[in-house]
DNA sequence: TTTTATACTGTATAAATATATAGTATTTTT
DNA sequence: AAAAATACTATATATTTATACAGTATAAAA
């Protein structure tokens, strides 16, 4: 990470403390209340400065709208939020993350890496609906009938994974869809985790 | 303290989102958009109502002026896992818990006060399975449809519950079961918690 | 040495936002 | 039976707030 300047800190600081003091970040104004800047815009180039430094993130058009990145959490540790990705891009990349969630990663019998957020029905014979969390743990060593996220070629599915040679099928569990043939030496797939879990809300 | 309406609830529920996902609070706008409402009055008068009920407080004057009070022990806290336990038994009686696990009590929608160990099938139909860990939240208020844990004179089940006038009907989801149907002037049953969400290990 | 980053003041304004007021309808409490 | 709470639509507006633009000055990097 690279370093902050004196004034950066303060203002970092600042954001910190309204966040605690409260519950929600300061506006511009209140920024230079507090350090005594008398121009709005000394704030707002500040806040521009850790934006750039990527210690926060400032959502446009939106009062308060500061956020501080890289919230670790001494305790629990947050999990990421994802939802299914279109193939190219990388599934943990910033851009995909929907939101943190505070699990303890050792919450399931194996590391918890990221939530995926299920779209569609594709599983819902063995209890796996629409915006479930998945708890994900990344690997790509699998054993056959593990639930996988799989990379193909054109999209990114989670599926039972059953690999024979160069054949792959993956398997959805409703009746209303196909599973999917890949023949490994024609086209490209792979596997990036396999669920240890889930975690459903109502 | 007070149980909240069901839209309270709603609007509360968003509050946390908002938080969570974007690190601040929402606007009366944005309440109004993800929950459907049209007049931004609408949101007003369920923040007010939440903050007489003393569920938030709202700073005046001041854009996204809206704090969660009384939060809990954000950043850790271990929530209780029970089996279902035989009637007599205090459920939350430390000799039914089972352990504990470290997750944000608010990572649901509402306060998780312990999980229960699902034991048999009756609910396998709505996707929740032997050994998931349904999150509970304790209150007596509940709504038509409602997945609740119910203490009856001889048991404590986690079914769907309707009422009407003197009968309670006990809904399992699955046809093998029967659905439990009970005279509230001849028998006596009492809801424990609701539903809020549910975690699977595999 | 020229650019770039830091560190501000000062002014202005479009857009975001809180918040009041006026209604209607239903449900719950007293 | 009346009052209060719930649950909204609809409209309006003062205020808050983000954000752009125009400067000044100093320090650090290229």
């Amino acid at each position: 990470m690279k370093d902050l300047t004196a004034q950066q800190s303060k203002v970092l600081n600042c954001i910190e403390e309204s966040i605690n003091k409260t519950g929600f970040p300061p506006t511009r104004a209140e920024i230079c209340q507090k350090l005594g800047f008398k121009s709005p815009n000394a704030a707002e180039s500040h806040l521009r400065a850790l934006e750039k430094k990527d210690i926060i993130s400032i959502a446009g058009g939106s009062s308060r709208g500061i956020s501080i990145k890289n919230k670790k959490n001494s305790s629990g540790g947050s999990v990421p939020v994802i939802g299914l990705v279109a193939a190219g891009s990388a599934t943990l990349a910033s851009e995909n993350i929907e939101r943190e969630i505070k699990v303890d990663p050792s919450l399931f019998s194996r590391n918890v890496d990221y939530f995926l957020k299920v779209k569609g029905l594709s599983m819902i014979e063995d209890g796996i609906y629409e915006d479930d969390l998945v708890a994900i743990h990344k690997t790509n060593d699998f054993k056959n009938g593990d639930l996988a996220v799989v990379r193909t070629e054109d999209d990114v599915t989670l599926k039972y994974i059953f690999k024979e040679n160069h054949k792959l099928l993956l398997k959805p569990a409703n009746k209303d869809f196909d599973p999917i043939h890949i023949d490994l030496k024609n086209e490209s797939a792979e596997v990036e985790g396999i669920s240890v879990g889930l975690i459903r809300k109502n």
